[in-house]
DNA sequence: GCCAACGTTGGC
DNA sequence: GCCAACGTTGGC
């Protein structure tokens, strides 16, 4: 099982939303390095669904729901999707200014490389921030 | 709204 | 194939 980080902007698609839908195909992605770590997703990895610009933390956690596939919504097949379904929402939302405070989280690529939407995570860094977010896996 | 970080593009 | 210019993202 691996472990991944997704960002959204929630006026663009929001937690609440994605509970609402029960399920969506993560689109958008236009850069190469989120793209490969799109591909390597197995269906039942894990992955945080974390606000940017708005809110700032990680809110919930998503499952791939289905492995990469075409981007249906252009006519390029350098890009994919992946099909997530949300698992359960954070207790506690984790800020990222915690994230950053948070010894053993220096190195998580939201952290080292702010701008990435998709990154791995380790499974130490996940399951450090559920516990940060007073949740159970 | 600004600016830093980073990726991409295009001229040579 | 290098590198400067430009565009985009996202935190502050």
């Amino acid at each position: 099982m691996n472990y991944w980080l997704v960002k959204s902007e929630p006026f663009k698609y929001s937690w609440e939303q994605f509970v609402k839908d029960g399920k969506t195909f993560w689109d958008g992605v236009r850069n190469y390095q989120a793209r490969n770590n799109l591909r390597d997703m197995k269906k039942g990895d894990r992955a945080l669904f974390y606000h940017s610009n708005e809110g700032l933390c990680v809110i919930g956690i998503a499952e791939i729901a289905k492995e990469a596939y075409p981007d249906p919504t252009i006519d390029d097949d350098r890009w994919v999707v992946v099909d997530l379904k949300p698992v359960k929402a954070l207790k506690q939302p984790v800020t990222l200014a915690e994230m950053k405070q948070q010894p053993g989280l220096e190195n998580m690529g939201l952290i080292r490389q702010g701008r990435l939407s998709v990154s791995a995570l380790t499974k130490e860094e996940y399951e450090l921030v559920l516990k940060m977010g007073g949740t159970k896996p």
